[in-house]
DNA sequence: ACGATCACTGTAACCGCTTACATACGGAAT
DNA sequence: ATTCCGTATGTAAGCGGTTACAGTGATCGT
């Protein structure tokens, strides 16, 4: 019943027996207004409840303190983490996070960041490099702000918050290698428009050809990201002559997978297989045996990520990438062999 | 370089030489203008590129498209997978989701709803019942349309999507106590301000008061939402004179935290004890053995708290609250005793 | 042939806020 | 006292859409 038209800013303004421009100035430049004028207008505020219109702002200024985010997907750890730090520090800069998710297809990437960018966002943060030309020239054309995050940019001038996912799977191989493994295998995420995936990829076979072997079609399998699809490609890789004593994995969600379904092929692990992989989510340290992988540190990626970009909002140039390391987490998972 | 302004409705009217308001009802109300100037003005939009102001819009129609979201965390999967069925309905339908998160601390909720009614949301979408008066007092104050969710509409007139914490908490209880287990301890999310997790207590309560026993403070936990505290429970209960033989967690994570306490503590799971969850993610299914618990249909839930929500904003009253059924998911952390 | 009716389209007011510019005022310098 | 200057405030023109209302032809009935 009660639903009187929310105050606007004249009814402040008449209220404290000023002008709406005075108004508006305490609110934004408070320095600008008599310390008398302003309690004056601040008690007028408080007392009808007043709150700026968000689109009358939005439309003034030009600018909807808002930076948008187009992440593969909400379902899973990952990148839920690092968006959480990302939005502490925005929301602390007054800014607000408008999160959308493509499902790891590009095509739905683009189409999401045009939403975002019809709804006035004042700058982009995209998970990756990998993505088609025409993306990258859509947000070029606005001149928008943008920031990628879990990568290092090497195929980008971008700027970049992120980690040497090549380098980091490269070291997680070479554990496996000092451990004895000779026929490991790789279970990797899909590869396409995916460099985190692909640089994975590289790594385990930087490490690998280092040590004389090969990963190729015979012990390399792509797998999209859920337990089942790690499943499946555990499955393949064992019905193959040459069977694996290591399985090296993209990520973490594909090695509870594999390692899942090792159990049900009646393997243990890690006596009869060994088992990494990436990420380090909390179902890495609850699956038994605890799972071997590569710690990144998602929370100082999402700070660091929105901190560029309230930079770069702010006039101040992108500055240099960001890159962190990563650690190996040696658990139960990954045994000497040999 | 590039950097000239976004074209406005002018500017297409221009092209197509016609006036900004017939380009403007070109995009609101197509059949209200002739076919071919029609295709005049969509000629002239696509060639420059034009896309509509948001601001503009949100000023003109005070309406912005957008419904908000404020969840407890969303660094954990159960809320991400609803909310996730929840974006796809909206979007089709041209609708945004504006997302912020709580930290289960209702102040930080009212804020985050004080945050979300400035940027003009046009509905809004809550996790549970459980919230200070001051809180829906405020939404109410504004008449924004709002639809709860996870819980079934037990101590609040505001329309629910969701399903009986209390009856499926007791369910499980119930296939406790068929399993023959007597000493039943349970580890329970924070109960304040949280009426799943208090709802599910009285389940359990239920249940076992109707079998003779006594939930409280010898055998009742209640622990934050991560592993480590649910592990701590595990260990506070078994420190205590009557160690249970079955433990009945108020969600998946704490069950896992207290899995892997009990291999800590050198008992095996199930033949030392019998562990439940609730939620039925992902991560049930990976633990070894697999987790017995209750199976929530996130998505439905989702996809229909969506339509309601749009049902609402759309004048047709708010409707009946719907309530899901839950399933019990028997797997192997559950063993029969005695 | 003429007015009435209808289907489109144009004009311009308005949505609520910001800000360039004009104005008013008080005090310091002359 | 007059001029000048700086500070605080007011006035009003946008910002880019939507839409009530007015206007314009075309069509139709008589």
């Amino acid at each position: 019943m009660n639903e009187r038209r929310p105050p606007k800013i004249e009814d402040v303004a008449r209220r404290a027996g000023v002008s709406t421009a005075t108004v508006s100035r305490c609110l934004n430049s408070p320095d600008a207004v008599r310390a008398k004028t302003r309690s004056l207008v601040e008690a007028a505020i408080s007392e009808l409840g007043y709150t700026p219109h968000f689109g009358a702002r939005a439309l003034a200024l030009n600018r909807t303190y808002t930076i948008g985010a187009v992440i593969p997907t909400m379902e899973n750890a990952i990148f839920a983490r690092g968006l959480q730090a990302v939005q502490e520090r925005l929301s602390e800069a007054g800014t607000t996070l408008l999160l959308a998710s493509s499902g790891y297809d590009p095509e739905q990437e683009s189409k999401q960041i045009r939403t975002l960018m019809q709804r006035g966002v004042d700058g982009l943060l995209l998970i990756g490099e990998a993505r088609p030309a025409s993306t990258y020239e859509m947000v070029e054309a606005r001149s928008l702000p943008i920031v990628l995050v879990w990568c290092n940019g090497e195929t980008t001038a971008h700027p970049c918050v992120g980690f040497d996912n090549r380098a980091a799977a490269r070291d997680m191989a070479r554990l496996v290698l000092d451990h004895g493994h000779q026929r490991i295998a790789m279970v990797a995420g899909i590869t396409a428009w995916n460099d985190r995936a692909a640089r994975r990829v590289e790594g385990v076979r930087d490490a690998m050809s280092a040590a004389g072997l090969a990963l190729d079609d015979g012990n390399l399998e792509e797998a999209e990201y859920s337990l089942e699809a790690g499943g499946r490609a555990l499955r393949n890789l064992m019905s193959r002559p040459a069977k694996p004593t290591a399985v090296i994995c993209g990520n973490d969600v594909l090695a509870a997978g594999v390692m899942k379904a090792a159990r049900e092929l009646g393997l243990s692990v890690p006596e009869d297989l060994s088992v990494t992989g990436f990420d380090n989510i909390e179902l890495a340290s609850v699956l038994d045996p605890a799972l071997t992988t590569v710690h990144v540190p998602h929370r100082r990626m999402g700070w660091t990520a929105a901190d560029k970009l309230l930079e770069i909002q702010s006039g101040s140039g992108p500055g240099a990438n960001t890159t962190f390391n990563t650690d190996l987490v040696v658990r139960g998972s990954l045994k000497r062999v040999g």
